[in-house]
DNA sequence: TGTAAATATGTCAATACTGACATATACTCG
DNA sequence: CGAGTATATGTCAGTATTGACATATTTACA
């Protein structure tokens, strides 16, 4: 991952520590972020994909116009049970779920 | 899905509602639902394979025994972040991942 | 049986996440 | 250029989730 990339994550409050720490950052964590990446990226394309406003994703999944922007703008304050809730209720199908669990 | 089954889940803190609203329940909860039960029985299943005991997990992914419990055990203060951590923290394999999303 | 290891259950203070709101910025089209 | 619509950003009080701990129960096996 490139160094611009890291301080992006980091300005955006993912704790990945140092970047000694990243450098070494565990499988794990790696994985995990690269999965809610992944998620993330197919939310925004489901979304438009089904023709809804980020307000009519709200109301689908109970939510507010200001989380859906939170949620695809990769803010760490969003949860992977909220993606994977946007993610459903944007008409993804259980398919294009296990697709974006598996991209890379 | 059973009625035993339906009070299990509400005896176990599942926000399910009433009877009437369970079985209106959108495609969408259901979907959300019973992505987390497929991936709790994955993490069962890796852990086991892997001969990892609940203390082992709970130290790879520095969290608690009693955590890893909870998490087994379908406990409903689990989020789905902690589960798909203990999903690769177990050593399962994105292909591991994709195919509990496959399981019914 | 006993007993050691593993797993389950209950609690709680600390932390993380939430929807809602206000407001700012960006994007269409006339 | 506006005006309307969509998206982004910042804040915060309420709620959900957390690891840790104590303790109970189950399991494995001599």
């Amino acid at each position: 991952m490139k160094t611009d990339k890291l301080e992006r994550l980091q300005a955006d409050g993912w704790k990945v520590g140092s970047a000694e720490d990243f450098l070494q950052l565990s499988d794990e964590e790696a994985r995990l972020v690269a999965l809610k990446f992944s998620l993330i990226s197919a939310v925004k394309k489901s979304r438009i994909k089904h023709k809804l406003s980020q307000i009519d994703l709200a109301q689908r999944m109970k939510s507010s116009q200001s989380r859906i922007a939170k949620i695809e703008a990769g803010d760490s304050s969003v949860s992977l049970d909220l993606i994977v809730r946007a993610l459903i209720a944007s008409g993804a199908t259980t398919r294009d779920i296990q697709m974006a669990f598996t991209a890379k």
